[in-house]
DNA sequence: ATAATTGCAAAAGCTTTGCATGGCC
DNA sequence: GGCCATGCAAAGCTTTTGCAATTAT
């Protein structure tokens, strides 16, 4: 079921369907909060100890070239990686390494209506991301 | 006159005033475009070629702890630095390397009025950030 | 069949660390 | 003088690379 949604976004992308590419993105869908490469190939290592480190790697660079993974940007200085989706937006706590994503259209509908006011010369803007930086009052979603 | 600014930035900060730190600060001044920590260490060592490798990152480390100089996130995977100023929000090519300040009031203050209204449950908000990628169709500065 | 993907292991960054030396307050 | 910062070089980590062997289409 899971695996035949996985399959089918390999094939959407003329990706050739492998076990490690499953089970790379078995891994971030998995593992919450954003995990770094590292987290992932743990992840995978666990389930498929044969599996490559470097093939790990290279599943997630051909994962982000395709758009079916993002990078996201943290503080501090390691990549972490996300199932790609619609847009959104990034709660990142400053005590923790916890992210969360954060979603509103109301969000992005201002935003469009501020650039689209603003014009900014000599850039066109092709994605907006915002990054809120604060500190989580306690251990439940911040979803409404 | 530059010097003496730097000088009094690290004596505001408690911290030592070295010729390193000066250095360091130099460097990231000098350096447009958000210079990563190699940049800086190359920069450095034109200047000031005994200064080591090592120094210049833990220079980079205090100055950050400090918030003398910033972190910057970037879509890849480096880290680069900027000198700490007001809030402000980075405009990000999606070809190249560049990067660039976008500081406008009226943005803060929209963003403000929003997450006023919004009031997200279980999250305290410190600092707001857009990343704003797309394409420059020049070399001029954004700047109106 | 054949072109792409994988595994392995080595190498390549970039960054951090430890400790003795030297320099700022 | 005392403590903090520096230089140096080694080690650490994550990530990348090359290539032969394997696998998916």
């Amino acid at each position: 079921m899971k695996n035949k949604d996985i399959i089918e976004k390999l094939l959407n992308k003329r990706l050739k369907v492998t076990p490690q590419r499953i089970a790379v993105m078995e891994a971030i869908e998995g593992l919450k909060n954003h995990p770094t490469a590292e987290k992932i190939t743990g992840f995978v290592k666990i389930h498929h100890p044969n599996i490559a480190t470097g093939t790990v790697y290279k599943v997630l660079e051909t994962f982000v070239e395709n758009k079916l993974v993002a990078k996201v940007k943290t503080e501090k200085d390691v990549m972490r990686y996300e199932t790609h989706s619609e847009v959104h937006h990034h709660l990142y706590c400053s005590e923790s390494d916890r992210i969360e994503d954060y979603e509103d259209e109301d969000l992005n509908i201002l935003l469009k209506e501020y650039f689209n006011k603003k014009k900014l010369r000599n850039f066109r803007i092709s994605d907006i991301r915002l990054q809120i930086i604060g500190k989580f009052t306690n251990n439940n979603s911040i979803k409404n």
